[in-house]
DNA sequence: ACCCAGGGTCGTC
DNA sequence: GACGACCCTGGG
């Protein structure tokens, strides 16, 4: 653990912003400056946008340049990906526009199970606030910039940690969610060292879906945003569901679009990179009201 | 003060 | 396969 800078002058889809605010993570936050600061694995990074490239600086557990480069999937080519979602219609020409600057992360698959079971009818702040009292309270202490901050706790950190307790944290009804996939995660009912090594993404999704509180859209947001990477999911909340009835569907009440229309268009539309449209359309949408 | 909605899932019918 | 219940918080 030492502090370390690395400077990425060649890059393509880098926006500060449109990484870390299109909802697929929760634990970075905006500085004064304008950069961000968050927490990954034993790793505490601040990033910012200079005229000379993308600027790291942190505490971080082994090579920052490696760390970097493999948490922010930066050798993944994100120009030819836009070039090909581009082509399908206008709207997705619209979404990628104000979105360009999206990278989907490689992030933690334990954290991510955890995050998006409290993601379930919760919204984004109260989401971050619960997920920064986990780290504080079973997380490890890492000093940086004269600040203190908590890496996520691994399933082992939670083994006694109580329903009860999870209660006083804020988690409301998400608490025996949380405490019954822990222990099916330690026990290694859902062994979730092997998924990776799985290519059927339906079959990882059946895995997944044993979990408690993981069900199809919370299964669909792992698949997606952690080290699982995979982009031929189209995960569905209320406003994919109001994106896609508005462009394409348009129906009276979006709560009368099913499930199976949506995925099947989406299918049909986006093909194998469905994942990674949905979430231009997403933070589009979103951010815009 | 009151109501509504939020990156849904679960148990029940 | 549809339906209501579920904890909590911020905003209108």
């Amino acid at each position: 653990m030492r502090y370390q800078e690395f400077l990425l002058e060649k890059y393509n889809s880098f926006n500060l912003k449109d990484i870390f605010e299109c909802g697929q993570c929760f634990r970075w936050n905006e500085e004064i400056d304008n950069s961000y600061t968050g927490v990954f694995g034993h790793n505490v990074v601040n990033v910012s946008k200079t005229k000379k490239g993308i600027f790291f600086k942190g505490m971080c557990e082994k090579d920052i340049i490696n760390t970097v480069i493999n948490y922010f999937d930066l050798e993944r080519d994100y120009n030819q990906i836009k070039l090909k979602l581009s082509k399908i219609d206008e709207n997705m020409q619209e979404s990628i526009k104000y979105g360009e600057g999206i990278r989907i992360l490689n992030q933690d698959l334990w954290e991510t199970i955890i995050s998006f079971i409290i993601s379930a009818n919760n919204n984004i702040p109260r989401i971050k606030g619960i997920i920064e009292r986990i780290s504080k309270n079973y997380g490890q202490k890492i000093l940086f910039d004269n600040k203190e901050y908590y890496t996520f706790p691994t399933a082992e950190e939670l083994k006694d940690v109580t329903v009860e307790d999870y209660r006083n944290l804020g988690l409301g009804f998400r608490d025996i969610r949380l405490y019954e996939t822990t222990k099916m995660i330690l026990n290694k009912e859902v062994d979730i060292d092997k998924l990776n090594s799985i290519k059927d993404t339906n079959t990882v999704r059946d895995e997944l879906l044993k979990l408690s509180g993981v069900g199809p859209k919370v299964a669909d947001c792992i698949l997606l945003f952690s080290t699982l990477k995979r982009f031929d999911v189209f995960p569905i909340d209320v406003w994919v569901r109001r994106v896609m009835n508005d462009l394409y569907i348009h129906k009276k009440d979006e709560k009368k679009v099913s499930k199976k229309e949506i995925l099947s268009l989406a299918n049909n539309k986006f093909g194998n990179l469905e994942g990674i449209a949905q979430q231009y359309l997403f933070y589009w949408r979103r951010e815009l009201g």
